[in-house]
DNA sequence: TCATTTTTGTAGCACTTGCTACATATATAC
DNA sequence: GTATATATGTAGCAAGTGCTACAAAAATGA
């Protein structure tokens, strides 16, 4: 028991990196299990089935985002909207994480064609995100501020977006633009 | 021959509706040949294979999208960034072209992970948009106008994003705090 | 009318999917 | 040491995938 554990989470930490790199493109028990260096048997000995291994990756992938982000600003922090885009985005983009949005962008997808088990994942990636911008955002009114952070994600993951389709450059532009403008 | 061609016409816009309403989570072939109420051998009879029927279903939906989006504003009117958001985001939600949209982020994920012939369509659906946006921008410098259509999109694709995840509610609040910030 | 072309149905192939039955090895408990 | 629990390999199943071979019907041209 104490060995099926460990082995668990040896698997679990291949196939992070596994999705990190190769998205959702690859994910059969068979695809997960090679690149976790095991049988597909040993993977659904050590999981429930195929959605128990996706949700705990991502769960897992999720849960260091959200650590990376607090640890990026003090939590007391307070900033303006065109700082904090600046910030975030340069925080969520490319060697950063762009992997990492990148396959959130592929959860959110996921679920709006109703797969399981992406669309709770994707609330909960969401989610988080939306409560970090929100409470480090120098916006008196809850509901203001509330309408800026959504609004700040909503342009953090577009440019995520935009990136997918053109390339790094025109994910710049916007995210000065945007900055520039908002000052 | 001409009725080969008619009815592949038919059945397209049959798939395309289905397409709209289902997103990307039935695209078998012969999930497609029974939304479009023949048989899978039928449809491959009339199509050359999957990739030949989502690649015309898709583009013909792009290609109503550029022209909904035409037709919206006069071709030599220009807007100021703000009001452009506004315009841009009422026209491209809910009910008018929300199932669109949904389908476009599809895409797009279908894009990053590589998969044919989603990259294509996905890059080809951006730039129309940018190039939308770009005309319509009260904006002198070249340099900055695309800048700032860089930023639109990525603003109205990342509300389109939010949406999905959490409500109606949430996209309304990030266009107001948008269109107010920008003024 | 007869030959040719276009259209359609039936059946199935080779492959991938998630998952499991069965057997065996290995470790642990008494 | 023996019994029980844990760990691992081999093989395969039922369902779904994209696609095709074969043949027959229906339309078309001469």
């Amino acid at each position: 028991m104490a060995k099926k554990t460990a082995q668990r989470a040896k698997a679990l930490e291949k196939i992070e990196t596994h999705l990190l790199t190769t998205g959702l493109a690859e994910t059969g028990v068979r695809q997960l299990a090679a690149a976790a260096g095991i049988s597909d048997r040993m993977l659904l000995y050590y999981f429930e089935d195929k959605t128990d291994v996706l949700t705990a990756a991502l769960s897992s992938i999720s849960a260091k985002v959200v650590m990376t982000l607090s640890a990026a600003i003090p939590p007391d922090m307070k900033i303006s909207p065109p700082e904090l885009i600046t910030i975030t985005t340069e925080l969520t983009r490319g060697e950063a994480m762009g992997a990492e949005m990148r396959l959130f962008v592929e959860c959110v997808a996921a679920a709006a064609r109703g797969e399981v088990p992406y669309e709770s994942i994707a609330k909960q990636i969401m989610e988080g995100f939306l409560i970090w911008v929100d409470a480090h955002l120098d916006i008196e009114s809850a509901d203001e501020r509330k309408a800026a952070a959504a609004m700040i994600l909503a342009l953090v993951d577009g440019i995520a977006l935009l990136e997918i389709c053109t390339d790094e450059l025109r994910g710049d532009m916007a995210v000065k633009a945007a900055a520039q403008m908002l000052e």
